[in-house]
Parts: C-alpha cells; structure tokens; sequence
RNA sequence: GGGGGAGUGUCCCGAGCGGCAAAGGGGGCGGACUGUAAAUCCGCUGGCUAUGCCUUCGUAGGUUCGAGUCCUACCUCCCCCA
C-alpha cells in the first residue's frame, strides 16, 4: 500500500525508508499534517507490568520521530484501561490488577519515556496523560447516551477480532467489548484535549483504533487517522524480546544493562539492517554500509547496533561500560568487575553453598534441578572451571583477587557472586 | 431443547490396553561446529533438604492394592439435529 506514496513530511519519509510502516487510514492526510508540525499523535501503553519491554520499543521510537520532526508526541498512559485489562489476544482473561499495582507500575514506566522524549509546556514538547484522569470518571449511564450510542453493534460485530470469535463461537465477553469502546474513547478525549489527530501502534491495534476514528466521526470531531508498525519478529520467526530467561525489560532494576547490551549483540546475521533501521538513529547510507558487511565482519555492525540501542535507553556510558565488558569476557578472557554482580552474605559464604544453590540464586537457572541437569551437561562453571560435581560446595575459598567469584552458564552468560 | 465429541506435563501442539513423572513434535536451554550469527548434529526440558520424598492429565466425588486411563455429577469448548 504504501509503495507508490511519496511523503513530502520528514515524519513520514523517516517511517517509510525506516520499515515503520504497516497500514495507514490516510497517508496524504497525515502527510500534509507532518509537513505543517501540526500533527499531534498517541500511542497508549498499558501498565501491566512494571517495565516495558523491547517490543514496546518500536511505538516509543515512532513517538520520539515525531517529535524530532517537528510535531507533537503524546503517550497516553493507560491507568484506566489497564483496570478493565484488555482482553485481545487471550482466551483467558487475566487476574485483574490491584488499583495500588497499576500505579506502582505506572510510575516505573513513566521513567522510560523522558529517555526518549522532551517533556514540557511548550507546543511541541511531549505530554504523558494518564486515561484514568477521564475514564475513572465516568458515570455509566452518562456515559452510555452520549457515547456509546455512537458505537455500532453491527460494525464492531463485522471487525475481523470479533468474527474470528463468533464464528469459532468462542466467548466473547462483554469487558472486551467495553475495552475497544474505552480506548476508542480515549482517542475522542485526546482530540478534544490536546488536538490529537492520529493514533499509532502495533499492527494488532488497528481495529481499535479505526474503532476511534468511527467514533471521532459520529460524535463530530474533525477528522481522525490510524497508523500502524508493523509486528515484529527476529528472522528465525521467534517473537521479539522474549528470551527464555524472560522478557528483554527497558528498566535497569528488572534487566542489567549488560545483558540489554548482550540482547543486541547476538542479534541475527538477517536482522541487523532491519533493528538498525528501526532502533538507532543512525544515517541510512551508514547503515546500508553496516548491513552489507559479510561474514564475521557483521559483528562490528551488530555491536554499533547493541550499542547504539543501548545508549538510548540507558545512556552512552553505560553502553560503552557495558560493550568495554563485553570485550573484555569475550574477546579477552578476562573477568569484567561490571559484569551483573550478585551478592551473598560473607557468613554464607564462609560457610559454604552448594553449587546447585549458588547458581540458583545468581539466576543462572532457575531452579536445584536445571542445574544438576546443566551440570551434566557441561554447562556450568566456576571461574571458568567446568563444574563436573553437583555436590561441590562454593566458598570463600574460591574467591578471585578481585573479591568475586564467576559463575557462567553456558559461554554467554555470566553473574559475578560477591561476599557483602 | 435433543444427539455426538473433546479438555493431558502452567510456553504451545499432541499420543496415552488400569502400574505413569506420562510417547512424539515445536519452542527453549546446554554441548559440538562457527563469527557471542544462521543452518546442522548431540543432550536436556515437574519440584525438593534427592539412591528417597512431594506435586502434576478441566473440577469435585467414587470404584480399585493401584486411576490420565473405569463410574457419577459439574464446568468449559467443538460438531450435528431442532
């Protein structure tokens, strides 16, 4: 669809030679919007947890284009419809939130956007509501005659998310239903407020998002637009930030940087141009050099991208201290004193742990078990000593110059454990 | 409303004559090979105070020395008839 366009906005151009481009409700429209610096745009981010995580990246890298270009960014925090939970995508609906978890988890998402935007009073400045501010707000019945009269049963029945189900006749609850009124909601009270024009997000938005535009219409606001990114995936097919050690989180507490840096680098031969594009902000003639590198030669080019991608979230030091950590485990041998670091008693530690413990509590595996099996396996090492005897005991005694002790799990992964 | 079928290892899909920690995939993790990549091959893939103990097959009971497997009720989903 959007290959014979010609974008005369910067915003628009960045999307499209970027690879954010999935669908769009009007292109020319927006365009001419962008072109103006009058585009005032959301994306909504739900508080379910208290961290995003990297596939959240790519709506976050969308807003802050928009606000390099010259227009307004809005993330729109979703402590309202987080209490309803939306539903989409799931055959089950989840435990609901307590109220006091919601904003916990609101207030450590909120850090992660002042590293990506300018926040302020000014026109383009970026602005962060929170839709509980309405949505909490609102009297049922009130709600119902002046809003939800606008909503077609008919259309909503017709949206493909809610064929499928219908037509498996699956359940469809009533709350989900609720959720695309909400959000569509959402968009009308944006636009009302802060002359929001244009939604983004994932490519699974969109229904609920034209949903808004539908709703912007009949209730007389000027016209609205959708746009979408489109789902990420790593080349091999696997979905995007999610490791078996969990999810790539954004905030520091919830992943160390280390390893954020570490995601990066052992991104796919396949996919470096396409996460270069869409997670740096480097040129685009560098990287068509950098994805045209060959052989082993790519890796200059994935570790420009770990750190590039690492430096936005947690700024350049810490990139660079976590790639000067890397070289030195991975290229050097050596042990790296920024490596994660995991503390234990110095009690303990006289005494004793068994190694199955003290990898379980350096989070290298999970559980006694996984790791008696990794001992078997020959995946487990002490200062880089294979471990060969699960019922060896770790001790002080084994504590390197530096005051640590290493453990790894495999070549890739390694916690520092240290006596406190 | 009537008739038929199905829910399995808390990532998913899926076999399972009454002896089951439960076949086989996918995914994931580890090993080999490499370039901290991909592909390929090999191993592992409930928990624990561990030659044993505990918890798992939709839910709750029952039969049995013994139940994922048989019986009863309930819940949920799928198909057919009205």
């Amino acid at each position: 669809m959007t290959n014979d366009f010609n974008p005369k906005s910067d915003f628009l151009a960045i999307l499209l030679e970027r690879g954010f481009l999935h669908q769009c409700s009007d292109l020319a429209g927006v365009d001419a919007k962008a072109k103006a610096g009058e585009l005032t745009a959301y994306i909504g981010f739900d508080c379910t947890a208290s961290s995003l995580h990297v596939g959240s990246l790519l709506p976050i890298m969308m807003l802050r284009w928009l606000q390099k270009t010259g227009n307004k960014a809005v993330p729109l925090m979703g402590g309202g419809t987080t209490r309803v939970g939306d539903p989409s995508g799931k055959d089950e609906s989840r435990k609901l939130l307590s109220i006091e978890q919601i904003d916990a988890n609101k207030d450590s998402i909120k850090k992660i956007f002042a590293k990506f935007l300018t926040f302020g009073s000014d026109t383009h400045d970026a602005i962060m509501p929170d839709n509980a501010e309405w949505l909490t707000a609102l009297n049922y019945i009130e709600f119902l005659r002046e809003v939800g009269r606008h909503f077609s049963v008919n259309r909503m029945l017709s949206m493909d998310s809610v064929k499928m189900r219908l037509e498996r006749d699956q359940e469809l609850s009533f709350i989900e239903f609720n959720y695309m009124c909400l959000q569509a909601y959402d968009f009308v009270e944006l636009n009302k407020r802060y002359g929001c024009v244009l939604q983004m997000g994932g490519s699974d938005q969109w229904g609920n998002i034209v949903t808004g535009i539908d709703l912007g219409r009949r209730m007389g606001r000027p016209q609205l637009y959708a746009l979408t990114s489109p789902l990420l995936t790593t080349s091999s097919g696997a979905k995007m930030g999610k490791t078996a050690a969990g999810a790539v989180w954004l905030n520091e507490d919830m992943l160390p940087i280390y390893d954020y840096w570490q995601f990066w680098r052992n991104t796919e031969d396949a996919d470096v141009g396409r996460f270069l594009r869409l997670f740096t902000e480097l040129p685009m003639d560098e990287i068509r050099k950098l994805e045209s590198l060959g052989g082993a030669e790519i890796n200059e080019a994935k570790k420009i991208l770990a750190n590039e991608a690492t430096s936005m979230v947690h700024g350049r030091n810490a990139a660079e201290l976590a790639a000067e950590t890397a070289r030195k485990t991975f290229e050097e041998g050596t042990i790296s004193a920024s490596l994660p670091t995991v503390t234990v008693s110095s009690d303990e530690l006289t005494a004793g742990i068994g190694v199955l413990n003290a990898f379980v509590k350096a989070g290298l595996v999970a559980s006694t078990g996984e790791a008696r099996r990794q001992i078997k396996g020959g995946g487990l090492r002490i200062n880089d000593e294979l471990a060969n005897d699960e019922r060896a005991m770790i001790s002080s005694a084994q504590v390197n110059s530096d005051g640590v002790i290493k453990l790894s799990l495999g070549k890739k992964k390694h916690v520092l454990l240290k006596a406190q």
